[in-house]
DNA sequence: CAGTATCCTCTAAGATACTG
DNA sequence: CAGTATCTTAGAGGATACTG
């Protein structure tokens, strides 16, 4: 597990809570996942990977180690061969869905922005 | 203006208003100048800095830069010496405030469950 | 199917010093 | 007061190949 850690270094994240939870949230994939799996009681590994354009395993399987290790999402491994392993959000993570709404939303009209310039 | 450029680079963010708004967003103290921001109708460069605790003249240079190309915060220079300049966060990113505000609280909670198992 | 193991690159973040 | 200029570096992100 290298490259894996967090992306914020403490200190003034023990203070302000919106550091903290960039600390946590602020991967290049892990808000996506966590909006992927939202919307579905659970998702395998493959099935996530699929939903998520451009991500790769290496992304993909350290993202969820670090969202699971932050209780944000369950992985359930059905002990099978082959391996069957559903992933899915958490309640603590529910919590945040609302936020998810609201900035998707208005990414979806930075998009255009984007779109007009170019 | 070196190290500045956005996060992430685009293609999958231009699918997914999630990840394009990390594009946006995502830097370690982007949301931070914003939630700042948005206790005042305006703050001058070295105010905000003394509120954000740790940030640096670069960081906190850029990250404004930053915003202020993405049109999420307004920059008022009143063409004094000394220098006197205003920020403040555009109607754009107003829409932003309500998801600030659950991520904020949801950050509390981190903030004590990383305190419980120190 | 659901991942690991290696190796590498790039750049966000920061330290330090200076300025109109 | 409100920044800029330089230089450096840790580590997030990724390419590629492999596995129980």
């Amino acid at each position: 597990m290298k490259g894996n850690a967090n992306i914020i270094r403490p200190y003034y994240s023990e203070k302000c809570p919106v550091i903290k939870a960039l600390e946590i949230l602020g991967g290049k994939w892990r808000l996506a996942i966590i909006w992927e799996l939202s919307h579905y009681k659970s998702l395998r590994y493959n099935e996530l990977k699929r939903h998520i354009d451009g991500i790769t395993n290496i992304m993909l399987t350290r993202s969820l180690q670090v969202l699971e290790q932050h209780h944000l999402i369950n992985r359930t491994d059905y002990g099978q061969i082959p391996p069957h392993v559903e992933y899915s959000i958490t309640a603590d993570c529910q919590a945040l869905l609302p936020a998810l709404e609201i900035i998707n939303e208005w990414g979806k009209t930075r998009i255009e922005v984007h779109r007009a310039q170019s």
